[in-house]
DNA sequence: CAGGATCCTATCCGATACTG
DNA sequence: CAGTATCGGATAGGATCCTG
């Protein structure tokens, strides 16, 4: 058997084995940790949105990379599109049950470093 | 007072207001979910690591890319840093407590991904 | 061993224009 | 509204050489 095979975390205790190139897990965390991924698919946690809402809602985000960023996360099969075929055309995202999974440690990441971060606040 | 300060996922539950561009966890987020810096966090979740050793434990990074992943990470204050003034010299890298912090939820969004990914060995 | 400095390329990504 | 296609500047990142 060609090795290469990702362990998980829990496997690995021992030393500094992981990571190999070609694990797919690399591909799909890169997607999913990529510059709008992450908040696209923070965004979609709380309610589906249509396009133009993730648009406005990601602040600084271009269609561009909001229509390349959204392709790659239906493809991996994190959220799905639901297309109305009505004038004007009305698209849908929202997560699937595997977004959801992957979503929840993200929300959890983002929480923990805004509660971390400054007491802007304060000021 | 000027707004965008930045809301967590549990005060938000309405709609989609989050992710003002000027929001401080932004730019910390896109450093903990850059390219490189998921996998150093990851690898230094079970044991504080040399250069060399996060080199080989992370395969494909190229040592430029390392120490300017790791540099960002000391200076957002996820890694400290330890020189020891020997020849040649040795230095370690590891968690520091927020560090740790921030790289569960990693460790968890990998965890979840490399379980639900191909049953590689199904074949 | 752990980098710094330099060069050079790939890609990211925004701006713009066009389509159904 | 929700994209696609194209162009060009900015940046990420690899390769190589050099230093304490």
């Amino acid at each position: 058997m060609k090795e290469g095979a990702q362990l998980t975390q829990a496997e690995t205790g021992k030393r500094y084995d992981v990571f190999h190139a070609d694990c797919p897990a690399r591909e799909m965390v890169d997607h999913v940790t990529s510059r709008w991924g992450v908040w696209v698919l923070i965004s979609l946690r709380n309610n589906d949105l249509r396009f133009y809402e993730l648009r406005d809602s990601i602040q600084g985000i271009s269609e561009k990379m909001l229509t390349q960023t959204l392709r790659a996360l239906v493809q991996d099969g994190l959220i799905w599109r639901e297309v109305e075929p009505t004038t004007p055309p009305k698209v849908t995202y929202g997560l699937s049950e595997f977004g959801q999974e992957v979503s929840e440690p993200l929300t959890d990441l983002f929480d923990r470093i805004t509660q971390r971060l400054p007491p802007r606040s304060a000021g």
